[in-house]
RNA sequence: GUGGAUGUAGCUCAGUUUGGUUAGAGCACCAGAUUGUGGCUCUGGUGGUCGCCGGUUCGAGUCCGGUCAUCCACCCCA
């Protein structure tokens, strides 16, 4: 039979199997989260569009989901305004949401809305789907998760210590090797003043975040656009790129005397200095063509990739100054990184980084082999419950057996316990282990003694 | 938005170069070998408008045109 159902492009379904994984990813995230003092927050799928706009850049906006309005919202539009075809006008009158894009924006709303009860420095994190009208490809989808923290209200870099430690804990627990990137703002501003082209700073920045990974002459070529002095800039590239940490630092110091330079500096230099004793498990990088594309980033810049497999960024986050004046609320500095957790998944899932008993919470499945037995069964099952062990009943008791024991196969049961005629005469169950195959038949007590000390190991 | 690839059974794919009886395989599913015993093995079976529309032809899964969908790369990003 074809049935011709779908999902829309770039969303999934997930499986039991995948939904139990990806918990287990989210349930360290969250520990770890909370171990550094986090609180939980929520917000709604869906923000007004006067929230969402502008926010993201030109780019970003297009790629925002918007809800169309309920009801006839072709009501109040005339044939005049159609005729105009003024469509972003038009736009704006039939379609007032959209689906929220990242967490950080609603984050900086949920902020400004409720400042007056919240406590700073405000640390929270938040993990939730976000949505964005990307082609899909791979690790990218439409319909992903963001495990955000951020902290605001605090200009401390000990904020940008603790999101690098935390992010080292999170991919040492999960066994992920990674390489943590950072940059700051004002060095690339620096850099762009010492070569006139503030003015297209944004530019600069987009064209330096493809260093190494467009080929030289296309990478000259943008530059080429922006300024005629560009032979001095991959000059001073080309140096920097085979640098350490502490020589770039050093040789920036030497050759840009501006103070933004001097400020961005001063901030990366004791950033790593004060990681350097914290023995993190993995490398962090001061990497001067980390630009990353979010407008709002003002400060220090993250991003964390794989050393092992190539799927984009794990993480990427920042320092933001002005975020809540957009709505109102001025002087609140914050940071913040977020973890992707859909790509964390597809690197587990593809270098096999899942602990192996992460599927064992399937334990016994009881199965009933007359009417008759039915109570003495769900008696049996509820002893079982009680003592916290997870128990299924096979529901339809006139399936023969060994279609029952091939779904208990299936399904990865540890034991069967099979309950007919012989077992309710001698009050007992015969207790089957599927793994070696072995089964006796005892009493209840003795089958709760065995159950509980497999779980114990 | 630009470029490349792929659509054949529930799933993974062969077959398309060179058109030719009834379109195959593995996995999964069902039945049996085994009426209170799963995995392994063996035997048999169910399952297809070959993405869709049109064209060429005596004849199209195969050739041509269009269309839709998916994947990959670029762009950007988690």
């Amino acid at each position: 039979m074809k049935h011709n159902v779908s999902i829309p492009k770039g969303t999934r379904d997930f499986t039991p199997q995948q939904v139990i994984k990806r918990q287990y990813i989210f349930n360290v995230l969250k520990d770890v989260f909370t171990k550094y003092g986090y609180l939980p927050i929520e917000t709604p799928a869906m923000e007004t569009l006067s929230t969402l706009l502008g926010k993201y850049g030109e780019e970003g906006d297009k790629l925002i989901f918007r809800i169309i309005n309920s009801g006839n919202f072709f009501e109040n539009i005339s044939d005049d305004l159609i005729k105009k075809e003024n469509y972003s006008y038009l736009l704006s009158l039939i379609c007032e949401k959209g689906l929220r894009y990242d967490l950080t924006v609603p984050f900086a709303r949920y902020v400004v809305m409720h400042h007056n009860q919240i406590t700073f420095p405000f640390k929270r994190y938040q993990i939730q789907p976000v949505w964005r009208a990307d082609k899909p490809q791979k690790g990218r989808y439409r319909e992903f998760y963001q495990c955000d923290i951020d902290v605001i209200g605090s200009k401390s870099l000990l904020n940008e210590i603790e999101i690098i430690q935390i992010s080292d804990e999170v991919f040492s627990i999960l066994n992920i090797p990674v390489i943590i990137l950072i940059n700051h703002r004002n060095i690339l501003y620096g850099i762009a003043k010492e070569f006139n082209i503030e003015n297209n700073f944004i530019k600069f920045t987009t064209i330096l975040d493809k260093l190494g990974k467009i080929d030289q002459e296309k990478f000259i070529e943008s530059l080429k656009e922006i300024t005629l002095d560009y032979k001095r800039i991959i000059e001073l590239l080309n140096i920097i790129e085979n640098k350490n940490n502490s020589e770039k630092i050093m040789f920036l110091k030497d050759n840009f005397k501006n103070t933004e330079m001097a400020s961005g500096i001063n901030d990366i230099e004791f950033i790593l200095e004060n990681t350097k004793e914290l023995n993190l498990t993995n490398n962090i990088r001061f990497e001067i063509s980390l630009a990353r594309g979010l407008s709002y980033y003002t400060g220090t810049i993250f991003e964390i990739k794989s050393t092992e497999y190539n799927i984009g960024s794990l993480c990427g986050g920042g320092r933001y100054d002005n975020l809540t004046e957009i709505f109102g609320l001025p002087g609140m500095s914050g940071v913040g990184i977020s973890f992707g957790a859909d790509r964390i998944y597809d690197i587990m899932e593809h270098l096999n980084k899942f602990p192996n008993n992460i599927m064992n919470s399937l334990k016994v499945l009881v199965i009933c082999m007359d009417q008759k037995f039915i109570k003495y069964s769900l008696t049996i099952a509820s002893k079982l419950r009680n003592l916290n062990i997870p128990v299924e009943v096979y529901p339809d008791i006139d399936v023969k057996l060994k279609k029952q024991l091939s779904f208990a196969n299936n399904k990865g049961y540890k034991y069967v316990l099979l309950i007919g005629e012989n077992e309710y005469k001698n009050n007992a169950v015969t207790l089957k282990d599927m793994y070696s195959g072995n089964q006796q038949t005892l009493e209840i007590e003795e089958v709760i003694k065995i159950i509980c000390d497999y779980e114990k190991h």
